[in-house]
DNA sequence: ATAGGCGCCTGCTGGC
DNA sequence: TGCCAGCAGGCGCCTA
């Protein structure tokens, strides 16, 4: 479900919910086994403690505790993390449940699929070491313009491809590369390597400009997803290519189309969006 | 090195 | 109406 903007939407909803605010008790839900094991031996760690921030990193939500520990939560295609009053009901696929200091709220983790996961983080230094072995690039709103052109030239593979790989850029998933991809007018299939450095220039524009004004519309709702209060949100309404296969390009007015670009639906307009050229035979 | 395929899961939709 | 294939915001593993 979530992509950076999501994510983003989930944070800043919760921060002002959470911060500051003691983690009282937590309790896991059913036996249900997520993406990675919940550690229950670091409740230590966890219960009476405080939370001093609310961060979000690519599609990585952080909590830092007063205890030096780490809440580490990512939601995987269908992850909620929301703050509800605790007399609400627990929704299905409810996995773990955080009583807050702040009398009858809760805060909440709920994921359908069970692709995401929640761990506990001991320390600062096992927080790196965790970055370290996810090896998340930089944030798409602070690329540098020469090492994103580098990045882009060292690689053969498929730019749609190279957008969602989390280690060149953090945090952009299906949705928003095919919306990067149309804006900048860049063909999903398009070699990495082949893009010029204007148009990489372009691409790196378009990825936060797209991640910006989702963001500002607090993300897009396909089916699962909600912020941190529980609100849905409303980029979907906005969606120039994503989703709208045969519908009228907004620039030229050309049926939408659909491929499979590394196994997931790249849509994208074949007139603003050409095909790149078939390779020539290598001459020998 | 990279593309493609699968697998992990559940739920919803569309076509027959 | 009912069934079933196909598909979905992510990611990691395997093979060729």
């Amino acid at each position: 479900m979530p992509e950076l903007p999501e994510v983003e939407t989930i944070v800043r909803d919760l921060r002002p919910l959470l911060v500051g605010r003691r983690l009282s008790s937590v309790t896991r839900v059913g036996s249900l086994e997520l993406r990675r094991p919940w550690l229950e031996d670091w409740h230590g760690s966890l219960v009476e403690r405080c939370i001093l921030e609310a961060h979000r990193r690519g599609k990585w939500i952080l909590l830092r505790l007063d205890s030096g520990a780490h809440l580490v939560v990512h939601l995987g295609m269908t992850g909620r993390l929301t703050v509800k009053p605790a007399g609400d009901p627990l929704e299905p696929h409810t996995h773990l449940v955080f009583d807050l200091d702040e009398p009858g709220r809760q805060l909440r983790f709920s994921d359908i699929r069970r692709f995401g996961c929640a761990v506990l983080i001991r320390d600062d230094a096992a927080l790196e070491t965790f970055h370290r072995d996810n090896a998340l690039g930089p944030e798409p709103f602070d690329l540098d313009p020469a090492a994103w052109r580098a990045s882009l030239k060292a690689t053969t593979r498929v730019i749609k491809a190279v957008l969602l790989d989390q280690t060149v850029v953090a945090g952009v998933g299906n949705i928003y590369a095919v919306e990067a991809l149309f804006q900048a007018q860049l063909h999903p299939s398009r070699r990495a390597c082949d893009v010029k450095p204007k148009e990489a220039d372009r691409l790196r524009e378009s990825i936060a400009h797209v991640l910006t004004e989702a963001i500002e519309h607090r993300g897009s709702t396909i089916r699962n997803y909600v912020g941190g209060s529980g609100l849905s949100g409303g980029y979907q309404d906005e969606f120039r290519a994503y989703g709208r296969t045969d519908l009228p390009c907004p620039r030229c007015e050309t049926p939408i189309a659909m491929v499979r670009v590394g196994g997931r639906s790249s849509h994208f307009c074949p007139k603003c969006q050409p095909a790149p050229h078939k390779a020539r035979p290598k001459r020998p």
